[in-house]
DNA sequence: CACAACGTTCAGAAAAACTTGAAAGTAGTG
DNA sequence: CACTACTTTCAAGTTTTTCTGAACGTTGTG
């Protein structure tokens, strides 16, 4: 397989992950395409090499400005835009993850805070475990939540992913993941 | 709002999360359903109950004990089929973890080991750049991959948390969050 | 064995999500 | 201002995903 083989596969596969975090494909993809490019991409260059219409291309790269994934510069004297992809993996999950949180979250834990007490105050007994069920889970998205705010406030990738890697009991037969697991702190942590 | 519009509201919202972890909304919407009982219900209850189909019904329950999220009991002497929810949450996070591990994290994964030596076998400068964000990709999905390999095979979620809450640096005006913090942390351990 | 009571399947209908392309908007230029 | 070179928008078309329902399979019963 050669580099331009690898290259649409690549493509492909960035594609496909866009449901993972709430994109639709074309809008992936137009992401991974720059990705796997070396230079800044104009709104032309997006359609030639993904195939896709000038409407799409610019729906697409105002998706990625909006979750913080490609920059926009204008080329002086000119209307044409260039837009290069933010690489720095840690700033995109960064920005995934906080977008879908205020998206998808943050509306979970509000319904859940004013279901309980309303269901607490009904009688009828069979809402009991319903109520139990939805304070055990308020209790764990509260946990998730601070989990993530701290993630996004503060600690890189890395820190946290040692903390995890190191911090916790040992001795379960994890000596296969060893060598992999070191390589990725020291890659993540440059 | 009562309890039976409490009920209702919980399923939508169950319903549209369906995207989040995976599966289709009715599918999703099932299981909300039956959180939201306090006692098994039958293929039939559940029809009458969302106003679904029969086949959508068989099709989501299936769906629902490959994810492992409920469990199918038969009535004795009869052929009616008793489905309850899981509702131990951990046990819920754990499951959809693993899942979609395997299905989307596990594939990338691979496909970046495969596609990095071969880049990087090729000399065209214009590939260095890309070769490297891969490498850099790897090295997160490793990382991730071993975080989320420790939480499938051993501690428990409030485990993981409270290392992650009282292990980092404090300090940064995260006084507001302990109260829910404190909460969330006890009822994850019952 | 025949019938009743359920569960399962899957081709096709319905709905949702995505993309296109043509019209409209805007910045540079002579 | 008129013209060109772009980008943006959005109604309509297309593709993908999801749901339905009728036909089929199974288990229990007399």
């Amino acid at each position: 397989m050669d580099a331009a083989a690898i290259r649409e596969s690549f493509v492909r596969l960035w594609s496909s992950l866009g449901t993972f975090w709430g994109v639709p494909p074309t809008t992936a993809g137009v992401f991974g395409w720059l990705l796997s490019r070396s230079e800044p991409a104009d709104a032309q260059e997006i359609m030639a090499g993904l195939e896709l219409s000038r409407g799409a291309v610019s729906m697409a790269c105002r998706e990625l400005r909006a979750w913080g994934l490609v920059t926009a510069q204008r080329v002086p004297g000119s209307r044409r835009i260039l837009y290069a992809p933010v690489d720095d993996l840690e700033k995109i999950v960064r920005n995934v993850v906080q977008i879908r949180k205020r998206r998808e979250w943050d509306p979970i834990l509000e319904n859940l805070r004013e279901w309980i007490p309303e269901l607490e105050a009904d009688p009828a007994p069979e809402n009991a475990v319903f109520a139990e069920r939805l304070r055990a889970m308020e209790a764990l998205v509260e946990l998730a939540d601070s989990i993530v705010e701290r993630f996004l406030k503060g600690g890189t990738v890395s820190n946290l992913g040692l903390k995890l890697l190191l911090g916790t009991s040992r001795g379960r037969g994890e000596k296969a993941r060893d060598a992999a697991r070191s390589r990725a702190a020291a890659a993540a942590e440059p």
